[in-house]
Formats: C-alpha cells, sequence, structure tokens
DNA sequence: GCTTGCTTCTGTAGTTACTACAGGATGCAT
DNA sequence: ATGCATCCTGTAGTAACTACAGAAGCAAGC
C-alpha cells in the first residue's frame, strides 16, 4: 500500500488535488490505514495518471471521469470516446483560431510602439472605437 | 445620462459585470438618480469599452487597469505599454505552441478511434504509461 | 389612478479546478 | 526522547465573472 505522498509523485498529481479529488467524488475514496491515513493500490495509482493524462490534454474533470468510466465499461466506448474526442478537438481548433488572430493583432501592437513615437500608438489603437 | 442597460449594449460588457467591476474598483462609482439608479456618461462608456477590448486580447483585468492607467498618464507609458504588450504576447506564444502540441495528440487519437476497431485505441492511449 | 411589464437595485452564492494555509497528530530514525 | 517529515481536517482564497432572489422604480396604456 501506497501513502498519498508517495501516490502523488507516483501520478504528478499534487497531493491537495489528490484529497480534492476524493472530497469531490472525482476518485472513490481511499482505504485508511489504523491511524487514519490514505494508503493507494497499483490501481488507483493508474487512475490517477489517466485522469493526469486527460487533463494535461485539456479535457475537463468531467469529461475525464467520462472518459474513466468508459475505459470500465466494454460496449460501444469506442464511439463515444471519439464523440468526446472529436467535440475537444474541435474546441481546442477553435481556440487555436481565436489566440492566431490575438498574436496578429498583438504583433502589430506591439510592433507600433517599437517605433518609439511621442505618443502611444498601441494606447490609441486600444482607445479607438 | 445612460442607465446602466444601454452602457451594457453601448460597451458590450454585461450588466451584471459592469457593477462587478465598480464593486471592485475596477471602474469608479457610478453617479446615482434621485431613486439610486447608476448613470454613465460617454467618458464610462468608453472606459468601460477600453476594459472590453483590452480583455478580448487577453490581457488580464489587472493588466487592463494598468493599461487605462497609462492612456490617462502622460510619460513614458509607452515604455511599459511595450512592455506589457510584448509579455503578453509570448504568453499567446507560448499557449499557441502547447495548444499545437495538444491538437496533433488529438488528432492521432481521434484518428486512430476512426478506424473502428473493437477495442478502443484511444482509451488504452490515455491509459498507456 | 391603476395595472402591466420592463429595468434596476442589493446581497449572496455558484462556477472551474485547484492551491494555500493553520493547527494538530503520526511515523520513523537516531 | 527528540526531531523532522509526513499526514490529517477544515477553511478560505484564486480569476473573472454569472446567476439568482426579492424588492423597488419607471413608462405607457386604459
Amino acid at each position: 500500500m501506497i501513502a498519498i505522498g508517495e501516490a502523488s509523485r507516483l501520478s504528478g498529481v499534487s497531493i491537495e488535488t489528490i484529497r480534492y479529488y476524493e472530497r469531490e467524488g472525482i476518485i472513490s475514496k481511499a482505504v485508511r490505514t489504523a491511524s487514519g491515513r490514505r494508503a493507494y493500490s497499483d490501481t488507483e495509482i493508474s487512475e490517477l495518471r489517466f485522469i493526469k493524462r486527460c487533463r494535461n490534454l485539456g479535457f475537463s474533470i468531467q469529461d475525464a471521469v467520462a472518459l474513466r468510466n468508459l475505459a470500465d465499461a466494454p460496449s460501444d466506448a469506442c464511439e463515444t470516446v471519439e464523440r468526446l474526442g472529436s467535440k475537444h478537438l474541435s474546441d481546442v481548433q477553435a481556440k487555436l483560431a481565436e489566440l492566431r488572430k490575438l498574436e496578429k493583432a498583438l504583433v502589430e501592437l506591439v510592433a507600433n510602439c517599437a517605433k518609439g513615437q511621442s505618443d502611444c500608438p498601441m494606447l490609441d489603437a486600444l482607445k479607438a472605437r
């Protein structure tokens, strides 16, 4: 059995976050030792890692939980998984498009600034309607 | 004088958000009518629009406020503005790079899914270490 | 003058996903 | 026995809003 600190190291999820996940019912309640400390099995470490990987990919906790549940359920999991994945992909692509526009606007703004005029073109740009 | 609903329409900032900005000291307290309703001038509408534009560009409220203050202060505003702009630009570029990686990973994940195998490669990928 | 319906008011709580304590107990090595 | 690391619970804070509830005001039509 693995203590919470070790579980954190093994999974990459912080101690506070593990406790938070338990509190919120995102993972099931950990078994306790005689003195009340949480103890984890390899299975639970894998579960934490799974959630962590989903979060790194930008899935919401809600989606991560859904995916984890699907990982246990056998039938037509793949379809649902693909749906979640595609949805998330298009969200990511939308965000990418937005950020690209943003980058362009900022590059222009800052480039104007660099010309060292007496009044500030970037502020003027922000003020303009 | 302009009521809060009209101010919201003119600036694109929601009523609740305008009140929130006032509560938090992000904008100054609005003048009140005899009956206690908030009243706005054109100047204040412009201020709201300025903040809104900064927020749309992804600046934090804190940065937006700093920029607005600089817009009123004359001397060496431009330098500070450029610093804030460049900093924000590199943040945006970092985020862009991250999202591009993410997109690539998701495209691969979902592409595997589409092959219609019996078990789900996307789940397997998430489970794998 | 009264009703109807829209707008506004204050105050509070909820959102997302954590993070950061405080204050106290436990485990382990010396 | 002492010291230090680790762990516990419970609470509050973060960013930037959003969403009510319940009451009051305003403008127009009858």
